[in-house]
DNA sequence: TGTACATCAGTGAACGCGCGTTCACTGATGTAC
DNA sequence: TGTACATCAGTGAACGCGCGTTCACTGATGTAC
C-alpha cells in the first residue's frame, strides 16, 4: 500500500484512533480471536478438544457460530494455534524461573519447584497439552511433538555445559535430556490428576525429585563408560 | 437354582447342546458382547473413545443400536471393561515373556525387546490405553491408573529381589520401579507414533535401552547413599 | 474537512445428519412338570 | 417325550437435540480523493 498522497505531518486515522484509546477494527478482531482461544482452553478442563464443539466455543465467546470462521478454518486449526500459545507461555515461564535462580541453589530442587508452581498457576495449559499429546488430532499431536523436541534440545544444551570436559556424545546428551523431560512430564500429568490434594502433590514432587537425582547419579557413572 | 426333580442320568439340555456343538443362548450373548469390545478396539485406531458413537459400535458388530444396551449400560462402561481386558492381556504377555527368558540374558535388552514385540503384535491395545490414560472419561482413567499401579508393584517386587541385601526402603523401590515403567511407557507411546518406520523404531528402542541402563547405574550408586 | 465507496466482523435463518435413548415387539431358546 | 409357559437377545420405528456448514445480509470502520 502506497502513501504518496499523504501529508508528512498528518498521522494515519488508525494511529489517531489508537492515541485516543479507541480500538481499531484489527485490534477488535484480534481480541475476539484471542477470546475464542481462551474459551477453548477453559472448556478443555473436563473434555478433550474432540469433545468441544465449534458452536460451544462461539457461544461462550459471545459470537454466533458462523462468526467463528472469520478467525479459524476449523477447531483443529484453533487447536494447533493453541499448542503454540501454550508452549510459548510455558517455555517463557520456565526460562524466567531459571534466570532468576541463585547460582548456588540445588538445580533439581528448584526446577521441580518451578514446574510445580507453573502447573498450579495455569493447569489448563498443561491439561490441554497432556490431553492432546497422544489423544488428539494428528495436526495437534504433531505440533506438540515439535515443541517438545525444542524443549528437549534446550535442556540438552544445558546438560552439555554441565558435562563439559567429559566429552559426552550428542546422542547421549539427547538421551539424558529426553529422560529428564519424560520424568518431569510424568510428574505434570500426575499432578493434574492429583485433584489438588496437597499431600498427594507432595508425594509426586518428592518422587520426581528423587528420580531426577537417581538419573543424575547415573549420569555421573556414565561418564566413565567406554 | 435347584435341580431336585432332574434324573441323575439325563444331562441338562444346555450340556447336550454344547456336546452337539450348538451354542447356548448364554454363549451367543457372550460372543456378541466380546464382538462389541473388539469392534471398539479397532475403532480406537484413529479416534479416542469419546469420539466413537454407540451406534457406530453396534453397527460394526452387526447389531441394531438398541441391542447395545443388552450388554453395556453405556460406552463408558464398555470402556472400563476394555481397560481390564487389555491390561490383563498385556500383563499376561509380559509375564510369559519373562518366564521364558534365559537366566543369563541381559535383563534390560530382553525386556525392551519383549515390549517392542508386544506393541507390534497388538498396537490397538496399547493405543487404547495410552489414548485414554489422560484424555478420557474419569472412570476409564481411574481403571487404567489402578492397573498401572499393579504393574509398578510387580516390578518393585522384582527389584527388591535384585537389590536384596542392600536394604533399600520400600519407598525407593517404588520410586525406581515407577521411573522404569515411565521410561517404558514413553517408549510405547513413541513407538505408536512412529508410524511403523523401522529406523525410527530402532532409535526409540535404543534410546529406551540406554535410559534404562542409565537408571540402573544410578541405582548402583544410590545404594551407598545415607 | 467532506463525500462516496470498499472492506469485513459479525448476524440470523436454514439445511441435512448422526446421535443417544424410549418403547412396544418378536421369536428362538430354555424351564417346569 | 410332549406341552405350556417364561425368558430375553435382538428388532424397528420414533423422538428431540446439537452439530457443522451454506448463504445472503447489515452496518460500523477504514480508504481514496
Amino acid at each position: 500500500m502506497t502513501e504518496r498522497s499523504r501529508s508528512p505531518r498528518a498521522p494515519r486515522p488508525e494511529v489517531a484512533a489508537a492515541r485516543a484509546g479507541v480500538e481499531s477494527r484489527a485490534e477488535r478482531k484480534e481480541r475476539t480471536r484471542q477470546r475464542l482461544l481462551d474459551v477453548t482452553l477453559t472448556l478443555i478442563a473436563d473434555r478433550s478438544l474432540a469433545g468441544i464443539s465449534l458452536r460451544e466455543v462461539a457461544r461462550d465467546a459471545g459470537l454466533v457460530p458462523t462468526a467463528f470462521y472469520r478467525h479459524f478454518e476449523s477447531m483443529d486449526a484453533l487447536g494447533v494455534e493453541l499448542v503454540y500459545q501454550c508452549m510459548g507461555s510455558i517455555r517463557r515461564m520456565v526460562r524466567d524461573a531459571r534466570r532468576g535462580r541463585d547460582e548456588h541453589d540445588d538445580i533439581i530442587k528448584s526446577t521441580v519447584a518451578t514446574l510445580a508452581e507453573a502447573v498450579r498457576d495455569s493447569p489448563e495449559q498443561f491439561r490441554f497439552l497432556s490431553r492432546e499429546r497422544y489423544g488428539g488430532v494428528a495436526a495437534v499431536r504433531r505440533a506438540i511433538d515439535t515443541e517438545l523436541r525444542l524443549v528437549t534440545s534446550d535442556l540438552a544444551v544445558d546438560l552439555a555445559r554441565l558435562t563439559a570436559g567429559f566429552d559426552w556424545s550428542t546422542d547421549d546428551l539427547e538421551m539424558s535430556a529426553h529422560l529428564m523431560i519424560t520424568v518431569m512430564l510424568a510428574a505434570v500429568m500426575d499432578l493434574l490428576e492429583s485433584g489438588g490434594r496437597r499431600e498427594v502433590e507432595r508425594d509426586i514432587l518428592d518422587r520426581s525429585e528423587r528420580q531426577l537425582r537417581l538419573v543424575a547419579l547415573g549420569m555421573a557413572s556414565w561418564r566413565s563408560r567406554p
